[in-house]
DNA sequence: GTTAGCACTCACTTGGGTTGAGTGCTAATC
DNA sequence: GATTAGCACTCAACCCAAGTGAGTGCTAAC
């Protein structure tokens, strides 16, 4: 169903002065507002027949229209121009990444935070299970009296460890064979070889050492199955409480409740093919609960993962922002991971 | 100011009955609700009294009333009874520590979401920096070409890496040697000797591989000045809607606004000795946004360093279980890390 | 096809009247 | 002297009715 140019030009700026105002528009003030060279009943006669389409609808008969649904989902699909972010915005993302580049963490987070105070949205990050796969390197280290801890690197990069007993009477050098063995056997193979392996060969060659090898396997073991849940970072709830639409208690606790749910979040959202920005609008969201909310979602790619990144906010949203913004920090991601890891 | 035993016992009802119903206290309603053998009027008598000396306030004339900070204060110092963790829960909260074990910010999340879960207030847990003072061992690893990852075991027993560049002709051998040459200089020293030294030897000793010793060097220092902020953990904050002074948007904005940024909530916190529970009530908070609220909070103990948990609600709240609760949390805390770190 | 005019709708606001829980005071009682 | 019953008084909260105004739909004129 496509529009001609006065709808568009009607459903566009209704679109626009509900998104700022949060209250029905009326025919009288859309022409006002935007310099629309007709007159109010003409207006009137536009809006009656857009809420025929059902781009439009009255929350009562004596009040203006506002947008339903599907006319933000027309707006989104047909008409809308992002804003990505300016120069300034971009240079100060590409900033505050390389300043916290150190720590995977604070990057996360202060990607979420930046996002979060741009959009003026809640913003999300997905953080993905990089997969333990390959061994690139374990080592042994002694702690402290009867600890040692297990370091393994993996192929993709990522530095996992625990801590395990030893006997007291083990000493550094033991260790260091110990870890001559593995990385001779192991550096290099895959999980899945390991748990093949006849371990017995390990056994032999390293007589006495028995139950440290157990320890071990047992550690890595652990690693494996508790490479990580997906990690959810949440930043900027404070905003939600800004939109009226969230004055109401109850809605208000609907939605901090899946923001405090990890996995009732994860759930929400849509799979990601990773290129495009997906907008999900209201009731088109999966979840009962968040039928009064539009997502804004992207994948970027780490360590041959997807993860997700986006923001959640009413379904009177600037979409414009949003999806402009969610798409640049996208992209800044991906090319700084690329660059640096 | 000591109460006779009549006034202690009206008080403590009020309090009961003020912080489960959130509403003025009138006279008849404390008397048929804790059996006092007492009319009406004698307890008018005696809360004008009580209201005289600052322990009550009336909200209007027509109310019943409410107990005061100060009222609060008394019955904190003077007569409450701490509710600590019943054993069920004790067990609860030890076996989800030892689940959890393996990784320590899956033991401060699961921490903190059972103590918000068990007092229905939002918690916070503040982990220390964990200083990085003394080299326990030193290693690189190669990660792919061009890349190597420096990991440091620090005395603390705290496992910390960065990853650098490399040269692309450098092998692992080399990395192998480099290794050898700085546990042997390093291991066991302090971080600012390391600084003092002239690190001219260790540049001689492996002659043609400055700028990699640079590279590392660069490293430490930067995991040591970086060796992290104090991370703050919240939980249960959708606990807060719960309660009815909250309903305000407007305060519940500002308290939001003061649990989403991490370096304000640790302004706010009293400096804790760590074994004793500290309770800080109303306007006794060093932050006029807190001056709604109360702080419960312990100190625990890891690796050396103080770590502070607890809660925060309302003024109305209910001390008696805050304080048994977060009690008994810190000593778990303590104890389960001191036998397993 | 567009627009001016007009009657109509209906959420929201305002203000007065009522209600009821709770108080303070006084006088009687223990 | 402490306690209690009785009573007048206070005041937030609730309810309801009238008034207000933004906005609409329809019709007739341009």
């Amino acid at each position: 169903m496509t529009l001609d140019e006065r709808k568009k030009r009607i459903l566009e700026s209704i679109i626009k002065d509900y998104v700022e105002t949060a209250e029905p528009v009326g025919s009288r003030a859309v022409v006002k507002k935007h310099n629309l060279r007709i007159s109010a009943a003409t207006v009137r006669n536009e809006m009656a027949d857009l809420e025929d389409m059902g781009y439009l609808e009255q929350p009562h008969t004596s009040a203006g229209r506002i947008p339903s649904e599907s006319g933000f989902r027309y707006y989104v699909d047909c008409m809308m121009e992002r804003e990505n972010l300016v120069d300034d915005e971009v240079e100060l993302l590409q900033k505050i990444l390389k300043d916290n580049l150190q720590d995977w963490d604070n990057v996360i987070q202060s990607i979420g935070s930046f996002l979060s105070q741009v959009t003026r949205y809640t913003s999300f990050i997905i953080v993905p299970t990089i997969k333990f796969d390959e061994f690139k390197y374990i080592q042994l280290v002694p702690v402290e009296k009867g600890k040692a801890m297990v370091i393994v690197v993996t192929d993709t990069g990522v530095l996992m460890h625990r801590r395990i007993d030893v006997p007291e009477s083990v000493e550094s050098k033991d260790l260091q064979s110990i870890n001559e063995v593995f990385n001779r056997l192991f550096a290099g193979k895959k999980l899945s070889d390991l748990r093949k392996t006849d371990l017995q060969t390990v056994r032999d060659e390293l007589k006495l050492r028995k139950k440290i090898i157990d320890h071990i396997l047992e550690a890595i073991d652990n690693l494996a199955d508790n490479s990580g849940e997906e990690k959810v970072v949440i930043s900027g709830i404070l905003n939600m409480l800004n939109e009226p639409e969230f004055k109401d208690l109850e809605k208000l606790k609907k939605i901090l409740a899946i923001l405090e749910a990890d996995t009732v979040l994860k759930n929400l959202l849509p799979e990601t093919s990773g290129e495009k920005v997906d907008i999900t609008i209201g009731r088109e969201n999966r979840l009962d609960e968040a039928k009064e909310m539009s997502i804004v979602l992207a994948g970027y790619k780490v360590f041959g993962e997807v993860g997700r990144v986006g923001v959640i906010g009413p379904v009177r949203m600037e979409y414009w922002k949003a999806a402009g913004t969610v798409e640049s920090v996208r992209t800044i991601i991906d090319e700084v991971l690329q660059k640096y890891y």
